[in-house]
DNA sequence: GGAAGTACACACTTCAAGGTGCGTAAGGCA
DNA sequence: TGCCTTACGCACCTTGAAGTGTGTACTTCC
C-alpha cells in the first residue's frame, strides 16, 4: 500500500473492479487466493521465513507437487520470496512480501474461522442431516 | 458465540482443532470456505435476503448447478437458511444465520484484497516473468 | 563406493469438479 | 391450448486438478 502513490490509487478507484463481474480480473486473483494450501502457506510464513522442509512438516498432507506448485504461484504473484542459498545440499527459503503480509491477516482471520466454528458447524450439518432424512 | 456456554467454549479450546494437521475437522472446513463461490455468495449476501434470481444474476458466470449446490452446501453448514414461499412460480429466499454473518466480515476482506491488489499481483507477475524468460 | 539429504522436475494416471442440456411442477396469461 | 417463469434435479461428459512414483545434482558421511 506504502508502494501506491496516489494516483495510482486515484487509477485503481476509477477502473473499479468487482469480484462480480466473470471477466473481471480480481476475480482470477479471488480464485487463486481461495485455496487452502495458500491461507496454510500464508499463514506458516507468519512467523518470519521457512524452508520447503518445514513447510512440508508443518502443513501435514500437503504433496511435495502441491507444496511446490502453490510456492511458485505465489511467487510469481508476488506474495512471497524464494532466496536459494546454496550450501551443501541446497537450501531454499521462503518469505512473504509486504503485498503477502498485507494478506496474511485475511489469511489468519480465515483459518481461525475455521478452528473455531467447527462445531457450531457440526452441529448445523448434524441438524440438516437429521431433518431431511 | 452467543449460543455458546462458557462449558462448551473451555472445551473448544481443551480440543484445540489445528489446520495445519491434515486430519484435523477444521481442515475440512478450511476447505469448504476456501472457495470463490463460497466467498461471493456470502458477500452477496451481505445487504439483507436474496432470491435464487437476485443471487445467480449478481455473481455472473456462475453455472444454476455450482450455485444450487454451493447454496446447499452452506444451508447444510448453518451459514445461511432457505426459505420456500409457495407463490405463482416459487420463491426462494436466502438469508445469513448469525454464523453466516460471523464468516461474513473475512469473506468481505478477501473480496475487496483481491479487488484492490490486482494491479501490484499483476506488476509481479510482469516482474517474474520477464526474468524467467 | 554406496547411502543419505534437499528441493525439486517430469511423466503418468486417476478422480472428481464442474459445464451442458433436458425435464419438471404449478399456476398465469394470451 | 400452449407457452412463460422460477428454482431447481438429474444424467452425461469433458477437462483439469491433484496423487504417485521415479529421476537428478551435489556433496558429505560412513
Amino acid at each position: 500500500m506504502a508502494t501506491r502513490t496516489a494516483a495510482q490509487r486515484r487509477e485503481a478507484e476509477r477502473v473499479a473492479y468487482d469480484a462480480y463481474l466473470a471477466a473481471c480480473p480480481s476475480r482470477q486473483v479471488l480464485d487463486r487466493i481461495s485455496d487452502k494450501w495458500v491461507s496454510l502457506v500464508l499463514v506458516a510464513l507468519d512467523k518470519g521465513p521457512q524452508r520447503y522442509s518445514d513447510l512440508s512438516r508443518k502443513i501435514a498432507g500437503v504433496s511435495q507437487k502441491m507444496l511446490t506448485q502453490t510456492l511458485r504461484t505465489l511467487e510469481r504473484d508476488g506474495l512471497l520470496t524464494r532466496t536459494v542459498t546454496p550450501a551443501v545440499p541446497v537450501r531454499v527459503d521462503y518469505a512473504l512480501t509486504p503485498l503477502g503480509e498485507s494478506l496474511l491477516p485475511v489469511m489468519r482471520a480465515i483459518k481461525e474461522w475455521a478452528e473455531s466454528h467447527i462445531e457450531e458447524v457440526w452441529a448445523a450439518q448434524r441438524r440438516y442431516d437429521k431433518a431431511s432424512a
